[in-house]
DNA sequence: GTGATTTCGACAATATATTGACATATCGAA
DNA sequence: TTCGATATGTCAATATATTGTCGAAATCAC
């Protein structure tokens, strides 16, 4: 009853270091969103969202955002109806679908996405100041052919 | 009352990037280890303090292992309190502190984690494959200084 | 030693996020 | 058109994680 033992190829063992890293810049990159979006009265959470509203190039429903976001489109809805209670996003109608709103963001809401948008251009600057815009840039390529991996994963989890 | 606008620096425009991946990794990742552990009873926050409870070189308290995840002790406590129900770990004498008890893992606990190294191992090569163990070792690098800068900031924060 | 400070576990409240279940709406194929 | 599959919002339960507070233990300055 003995298992073989598995060994780990060289790129799996830098991978794992990573990984372990990944998961603690990760809290750190929160707290610090937190620390600086509070005084907009946002949160990391709440920026994100804001941020796929905004990125997206026309409205969109909370399930689509959720699925742009990699989370669970119940997490999405929660925030967005604390969003709407705050007056910072609100529906619109959608012409293809009786219940599925599209998400705006109010004119209050892009004030607010404006000063945050500056708060954090003044600080990641100094975030990324003396790191190499190149290395970054395989950083980069290298979480999203992760990231890929992981999607086709669950994918093929969902399907089966 | 208008603000002068900011903009960011070349760096800065990559590292915004890297973070819209990095939570999107992250929360993918997460998901992996879930359901990589779920057979053994495990989720990817109880493998994760199993990780830290093996990866220091003696036991450690409650507090040490929070300091150590860079999450709050209060959470690992919480793990802790389950896996300790479960039977994973178990409580440990100080001999330097009465109520700080050394955490360590079971007989049981020690094969959970074994099969849980078992299953990581055989998975994470085949995420690892194609990809540039240099490279990784680059991201892995930008990540690090990514967590130190992060790391001052939050102990700057903590001592105003 | 003594006293102030820090560390630590415990408890409570809250925020964040996932999962499951359900009803309704949409879409596609028969 | 009708039926089955999928998409969506909602509600509930639970898991995960942080923050604040408290009392006891340990540590440090003096």
């Amino acid at each position: 009853m003995t298992k073989t033992p598995v060994d780990r190829t060289e790129p799996a063992e830098a991978l794992t270091n990573l990984i372990l890293t990944l998961f603690r810049v990760n809290n750190r990159t929160l707290a610090w969103g937190d620390r600086l979006m509070a005084p907009l009265g946002l949160t990391s959470a709440r920026w994100q969202v804001l941020g796929s509203i905004a990125y997206a190039e026309r409205p969109q429903p909370v399930a689509w955002l959720a699925r742009d976001l990699g989370v669970s489109r119940q997490n999405v809805q929660r925030i967005v109806n604390d969003l709407r209670r705050d007056g910072i996003v609100a529906y619109a109608p959608n012409p293809h679908h009786l219940r599925a709103h599209l998400v705006v963001m109010t004119e209050t809401g892009q004030h607010i996405y404006d000063a945050a948008i500056h708060r954090y251009n003044a600080e990641v600057n100094a975030l990324a100041d003396g790191l190499s815009a190149a290395k970054i840039e395989t950083a980069h390529h290298i979480l999203r052919c992760l990231h890929s991996k992981l999607e086709g994963d669950d994918h093929a989890q969902e399907s089966s």
